[in-house]
DNA sequence: TTGTATGCGTTATCAG
DNA sequence: CTGATAACGCATACAA
């Protein structure tokens, strides 16, 4: 029905053979200035374009790259693949996005299909449910470019990029310290991730380094990443029904942060008069959402920069590369001295703290 | 450096033919059942993968569908992509997705790469830049299968799915209206996009409707669909700032409505008590922001899923299809009737109206 | 300078 | 029941 012009078609129209149009039209030297430009206007006037299809069969290689996240309608991730676009677009790759809705049946069955070569490597992000990695071991073991960014596969050897999830959760949880508060929960995400173990870590050091006792049952684990909400409601509520309920919570993840602070408003908390609060967030409504709130903000955007410069070095080295690099980029802070945080009781340290 | 197992592969293993095998792997009924076992257990040993590449060339259809939208960041086109997935993914087809990120000119040049045969159709909501169609009258003259949705050419007779943005503006002007507003400014996007005017007109026909005269210098539009905050920041403040100033304001799209609130938020405006905003949202946040705000849902997944199908059915019809539909789906507006509306001295109407 | 033949991985057609 | 061959669109080694 709709039937492209190949060069065959070229090739007979003008009375010459396939090659010779193919070369014309990849302007090689070989051929005559008088033949080329016919061949040139001739695949012009028909708008050639030529097969990409073909043209990946023969090179055995499809100058594409797959993205699997969990979501994209997460201002991390969706900011994270416009830095894959912008790299890849002007290396020639074209990009293709697959979400993984946090199960990892998906994002096994992703996985497997982008990789039966349709395209060239694999930028990927860990679902939440994921805790097994034999499906991308399996691929990496045969030599297919992968590189993890934000939730990795520790044991997987490749490119990772991160962000120092450690030292933001640090930060936040310092914040809220530095705020008064002594009494701080901690919402996260699947505890197997990555990023969970890592902010974990980085909240528990807070904590000792000013000498507050950890305590395990202010910890709540959300295996779907915020993504159902009634869980993180669940979480939510159940902290703040405790005899001795938290004054602070630190949320470690964007959809966390916002579903926080939904279920704390509905619940009728104010923040920060009533409950303290500081997250991991990219989302550009945070700040509207509540003017008091301060955040930690990933370099997304750049995240999926690096991760796509070194995919694309892992794609076009002819040789095995043997040397993995884990590239750790830093977050920031965003702090709020607004009048609604002097307003509270507690002692409010206004300070714009950048790690 | 990567080489995946081939059908050739398996057939020299197994000291057979490559038709054998390709037939044993398909379940043939004129393959031994022995063969049948030997080849089936061998290619799932090495776990074997039938090239989609080749197989594309070959079919002359890769079995998957382009998404051409403006951004993955706005919960509209998310949501629809999602419906779009939900489709695609059970009846076989892989789901490509690029953004124009409102460029016209990034817009043509996805949309000349997908439909260069690595896409076997188009789902296409136009950018705001956009205000000729050449690129899409081009492929569609030539057959290739394409569905518009949401901001659709309208020119261009194939299938569209939109919603009733007529309907959806008039009761959300309405609604304002019955909520004691008098002059109503109108926030939108880019003037000649087909959502543009249907909202365009909804509003005047609600305003007509309620004996209120239009007044020209009360509408706003913003070229690039509120994208570039500057722009929207500007048209409010120019607004807040006529001597005779609009005590409401209808917003006509996501990105819009959010940034209204967040201009009339950081200039000290309160809503709905200083000023009333009714707009298209798809934000789960929408509420979150402003507990009283008022917004009109657009059934963003179920556009995707219907647009879809229709594509889906465009590129599987043997014969062309010359008897072309424009599905038009209902919004739904969601007002709240909190106590905050309530405190206006305008007098609140609180009703659920479901158009 | 141009043409012929081959192969990329797969399946369909035709022979055996 | 199985094998050889051609074709999908393109690029290239090899011939002419």
């Amino acid at each position: 029905m709709y039937e492209p012009i190949t060069i065959k078609d070229i090739a007979k129209a003008l009375g010459l053979s396939t090659s010779t149009v193919s070369r014309a039209l990849r302007g090689s030297y070989e051929i005559s200035p008088e033949t080329k430009k016919l061949v040139i206007e001739y695949a012009e006037q028909y708008n050639y374009r030529p097969n990409p299809i073909a043209l990946s069969l023969k090179e055995r290689r499809s100058r594409s790259i797959g993205v699997v996240v969990c979501e994209i309608a997460n201002n991390f991730f969706s900011q994270a693949i416009n830095g894959i676009e912008s790299i890849a677009y002007n290396r020639g790759y074209h990009v293709i996005i697959s979400q993984s809705h946090e199960s990892y049946e998906r994002e096994v069955v992703n996985v497997e299909h982008l990789a039966s070569r349709s395209v060239d490597g694999l930028l990927v992000s860990l679902s939440s449910e994921t805790d097994q990695i034999e499906h991308f071991r399996n691929l990496h073991e045969k030599g297919f470019p992968i590189v993890f960014f934000d939730r990795i596969a520790e044991e997987i050897e490749t490119f990772k990029v991160v962000v120092d999830n450690y030292k933001g959760a640090y930060n936040a949880t310092k914040h809220l310290i530095d705020s008064g508060y002594t009494r701080i929960a901690h919402v996260t995400s699947a505890q197997h991730l990555s990023i969970s173990k890592e902010r974990l870590e980085g909240y528990k050091a807070a904590l000792a380094d000013h000498g507050i006792a950890l305590e395990e049952s202010l910890i709540r684990f959300c295996n779907h990443g915020g993504m159902i909400y009634a869980e993180l409601e669940e979480a939510v509520k159940s902290l703040t029904a405790m005899k001795n309920r938290p004054d602070a919570i630190f949320s470690a993840g964007d959809r966390l942060t916002i579903s926080c602070l939904n279920a704390l408003k509905s619940n009728g908390f104010r923040i920060p008069e009533d409950i303290g609060l500081v997250g991991f967030s990219n989302s550009p409504l945070v700040e509207l959402l509540s003017p008091a709130l301060s955040v930690v903000k990933q370099p997304a955007f750049e995240m999926g920069q690096v991760a796509t410069e070194l995919l694309i070095q892992l794609i076009e080295s002819k040789r095995p590369v043997t040397e993995f690099e884990k590239v750790v980029l830093q977050t920031e802070l965003f702090t709020r001295d607004s009048s609604a945080a002097k307003a509270t009781e507690k002692k409010a340290k206004a300070k714009k703290a950048v790690n």
